[in-house]
RNA sequence: GGUCUCGUGGCCGAGUGGCUAGGCUGAGCUCUGCAAAAGCUCCUACAGCGGUUCGAAUCCGCUCGAGACCUCCA
């Protein structure tokens, strides 16, 4: 039976607002979107809990052995700053304030999101589209909606007609609106307006004649608007119905709403069986957002130079702290949470390399029934966990009992040997599977260097031989010594010793 | 103003009708040349007020408080 079989994973649908069971649309395989970066600018911290959350879900379907593409696009052009019809492309004026090229902006922060994303070990994608590849879809589709009547040209711009869509379907359906109180709210439409009404919004924008990123198009040069090149790319890549759209819950209105009305207008077909909403995170309890001047830059945080930290946090252990709660829940971002993850994250990442090293002489029958069980029931409960919504802080709730037993064996409380074989290899292959591949939790990187690992390590050597001899004045230099340099020596049995980085 | 979410112990955070989540901090014990690490034990909370129920942190209502979306945002 296959894992995927054994542990059916449920998640919350943001569409219904109920945690249902999931079932792909071809058994086995997985399509997933999830909206990327505007590389205009820094991902901040909340950004990267976004992609967090959905490396989380990737690299758990995988786990449970579904095959899965994950398409997360570029967004290098589109995004209006202000209103929409007065408004101006995010990169093109980044592009002019800095006499640079557009694509030079969109270059150089496409980069810097990828090395951001390396940092914190979030894995690449299986197709990364970016929306100035896909124009000519982006038009394909607009004349497509204009044939159907739902999208009307305007002056070279092109809106999509939400009245009209909302006779044969739901307009509001992802964020439970009606058409009637959003043309309350908000602002009036007036007589520069290209809009029929204030609801509609842009397929395709006429491009002023200073406006540097421009395609000829059939009704005048001018730029895809924001909406259509997420349903463009994830139609092309995953087909008109996949099984997975995930994004920041920010989104959800209207960016997520226009994707289902452009999509079921387009193809007659719902988009989308499954929508994922992460939750923001948030610093004194407000949205971290760039407008709000509250953001954190990744390497702000690992070198601590924010005004709000004390010190830096290295990248996995931000990660941790950000898998310790649910990715639906506000997360709040503070100098003593990161100070107690790292903490917890460093108790976890020991017991890793600990059970690493272990191995079960094999064949022997259980003497401590109980334990053993204990160990199966520990290794099963990690599933279903992470099957019941990605639930990561359940899952580490285990994972840290899964370390003390593991500290057990280690001390020899829990002496292996006398546990049932297969009851330990199962548990030693969770407990590292599910560390390194589904949560993606690993030594920080300039901690996990041979060279500095075999100094140490001949540091240690003489350290034994200094406390074999009884000259405790030297084997205290030593300790200390390499303590004052953030490295710990941890004195075991049977003169054994080993070391963590502080 | 409209729509919605949330309020959990010293701190962070799961849970969501009955059985101590977990992490960090603090106290103690064991182990140890001394440490560190580790193991064990203790500190048992669900904003307030009503209601439903044999039983509510969990469901319903009201009050107070915080936040998100309605304009670009992950």
């Amino acid at each position: 039976m296959k894992e995927s079989e054994k542990y059916p994973v449920s998640l919350t649908n943001s569409l219904t607002g109920k945690k249902e069971l999931f079932k792909s649309i071809n058994p086995g395989f997985v399509g997933m979107y999830v909206c990327g970066p505007t590389v205009y600018n820094d991902v901040h911290l909340g950004n990267v809990r976004t992609f967090l959350t959905f490396d989380i879900v990737a690299r758990y379907l995988r786990f449970l052995g579904y095959k899965v593409r994950y398409v997360r696009n570029i967004t290098d052009v589109g995004h209006l700053e202000n209103d929409a019809d007065e408004g101006e492309d995010k990169i093109a004026k980044k592009a002019r304030l800095e006499q640079l090229e557009p694509m030079e902006v969109v270059k150089h922060y496409t980069e810097g999101f990828h090395e951001v994303m390396r940092q914190f070990n979030i894995l690449p994608p299986s197709i990364e589209p970016s929306a100035t590849g896909h124009i000519v879809e982006q038009i394909q589709i607009t004349q497509n909606l204009i044939a159907k009547g739902l999208a009307y040209e305007s002056n070279g711009s092109v809106y999509f007609n939400v009245r009209k869509y909302n006779q044969d379907h739901h307009y509001g359906i992802l964020s439970g609106r009606n058409i009637e109180e959003l043309m309350e709210s908000g602002r009036e439409l007036d007589n520069q307006d290209e809009k029929r009404e204030k609801i509609d919004f842009a397929l395709w924008k006429k491009a002023s004649p200073y406006h540097i990123m421009r395609w000829p198009s059939p009704w005048g040069d001018g730029f895809p608007g924001w909406h259509i090149e997420c349903t463009v790319m994830s139609t092309k890549y995953l087909g008109e119905t996949f099984d997975i759209h995930g994004g920041g819950m920010d989104l959800k209105f209207p960016h997520h709403e226009c994707e289902i009305a452009q999509g079921t207008g387009a193809t007659g077909k719902s988009p989308v069986n499954y929508w994922l909403h992460s939750n923001m995170l948030t610093v004194n309890g407000q949205k971290m957002s760039k407008s709000l001047g509250n953001s954190f830059l990744p390497r702000e945080l690992f070198a601590g130079t924010h005004a709000l930290l004390d010190r830096g946090y290295g990248p996995m252990a931000v990660r941790f702290f950000m898998l310790q709660s649910h990715y639906s829940s506000t997360l709040d971002f503070s100098n003593d949470a990161l100070q107690a993850a790292e903490k917890g994250f460093k108790k976890l990442i020991n017991a890793l390399g600990l059970i690493k090293k272990m191995e079960h002489a094999g064949g022997s029958v259980s003497e401590i029934d109980g334990a053993s069980k204990d160990l199966s029931r520990l290794a099963h409960e990690c599933f279903l966990n992470m099957s019941d919504d990605f639930n990561t802080a359940k899952t580490l709730a285990v994972l840290f009992e899964m370390s003390a037993r593991i500290n057990d064996m280690k001390s020899g409380n829990l002496p292996i040997e006398k546990l049932d074989s297969e009851a330990f290899t199962t548990f030693r292959k969770t407990y590292i599977g599910f560390m390194e591949n589904v949560l993606g939790l690993e030594e920080e990187k300039e901690q996990n260097d041979e060279v500095l690992k075999g100094t140490i390590n001949l540091l240690i050597e003489l350290r034994k031989k200094a406390r074999t001899d009884k000259n405790f004045v030297l084997s205290d230099k030593i300790r200390d010594d390499l303590k004052k340099l953030g490295i710990q020596i941890k004195d075991g049995k049977d003169s054994e010793m080993t070391y963590s980085f502080e």
